[in-house]
DNA sequence: AGTTAATAATAAACACTGTAAATTTAACAG
DNA sequence: CTGTTAAATTTACAGTGTTTATTATTAACT
């Protein structure tokens, strides 16, 4: 006799339109507005209502990240689909996470920010940073064993991952010392980065 | 006939205090902990008093951001006296650069964290950066003026910044992917941006 | 149909936060 | 001692995350 339950497409679904209307809120009015109330407000909702669907506010933020995680993946893969030699592909994927960075700076920064709420309890968003990284190495790896780079593909990997992600986070940030723009930098950094490994003919 | 006002010194003492016992709280109970009326209990006094001597709470994280930076520049300065020569001296303040993380992660943090509140509102924290910053170009061109690294020296202090920056700020968050130990990175990676900008003899 | 029970959704309430205003306390000059 | 002025505290308010009532809705059973 009871009132059905929700089916676990009707929770999900709720999710993800909390997810992107919170999205929505933190584009158009900044961090400080991203509260649980006004998230709820904006979807038309009961301010308790997330309640329903999200253990808590860092669950609903969890669940931001993901998503946004799902985007810089197919920005990744997307990227490194476009070129065909190896060296190539690794210029790509390079173009690719600074064109994300660009196009989804809320995005990025909810992934990239180097922020508090504990990250080892969100081992999922940890997790596919780790398997984008991993496709990264994997890239590199063929790149030498084509014999075009010399070294450690996962030390490269590193090497990249901390560059780019340093310059992007401060730019995103608009911290960058003298206000320098982007292209200024990424082009001769990856040059560097890659000359240095590169196999000379 | 009225009561004394206090004097600059006092407010400035007064300020100090707060600041070191933020920074305490920062230290001891984590960011979350870190809320105006949690300073001044720590401090034992109401939960307003703060308010006489900073206009609002972003003005006293500006206050800790600053005393940070203080820190953050006499490492800076006391690694690169330790070393004399030219590239000594670059390779030196970058360890001072790692060595004020590692000891300070929480005033590494309130400098470089990449957060919301406005940077351009405070400009002495930016400005003390770009010192810092200039300083180091001006370490590098001694070296290129001695024949002995070649290239822009602001270029190559970019580099070395951005990638520092990202090693440290992703090391510091505990986000450095598949665990990696800070050291198993930051030798090799001085190593490749310096040797690629390295004069061979 | 109407009743009932399970459950979705809302409303009320609590402990926090930052901040502004009223109020009290303390120190000096007459 | 007293009056004035500034320091400090107390009170108050709007906003937050979160928990606990309460209401509203839906579906099966009679």
């Amino acid at each position: 006799m009871p009132r059905i339950q929700l089916s676990e497409d009707e929770m999900e679904s709720m999710r993800e339109r909390l997810s992107t209307t919170a999205l929505d809120v933190y584009r158009r009015e900044g961090l400080s507005a991203l509260s649980f109330r006004r998230i709820a407000e904006a979807a038309g909702i009961s301010h308790t209502l997330p309640y329903r669907y999200f253990e808590n506010k860092e669950a609903l933020l969890a669940r931001m990240r993901a998503d946004a995680l799902a985007t810089f993946e197919a920005y990744v893969r997307e990227y490194e689909s476009r070129a065909d030699s190896p060296l190539g592909k690794v210029q790509s994927v390079a173009e690719g996470y600074l064109t994300f960075a660009r196009e989804h700076p809320e995005d990025y920064m909810l992934i990239f920010a180097t922020e508090q709420p504990s990250p080892e309890l969100y081992p999922d968003v940890l997790a596919a940073r780790r398997d984008v990284f991993d496709h990264v190495v994997a890239v590199l790896q063929r790149c030498i064993d084509a014999g075009l780079l010399r070294g450690q593909a996962r030390e490269i990997a590193h090497h990249f991952w901390v560059a780019l992600h340093g310059l992007l986070s401060l730019h995103t940030a608009d911290q960058l010392v003298h206000g320098m723009e982007l292209d200024e930098i990424v082009v001769p950094l990856i040059q560097r980065l890659l000359g240095s490994a590169m196999i000379e003919d």
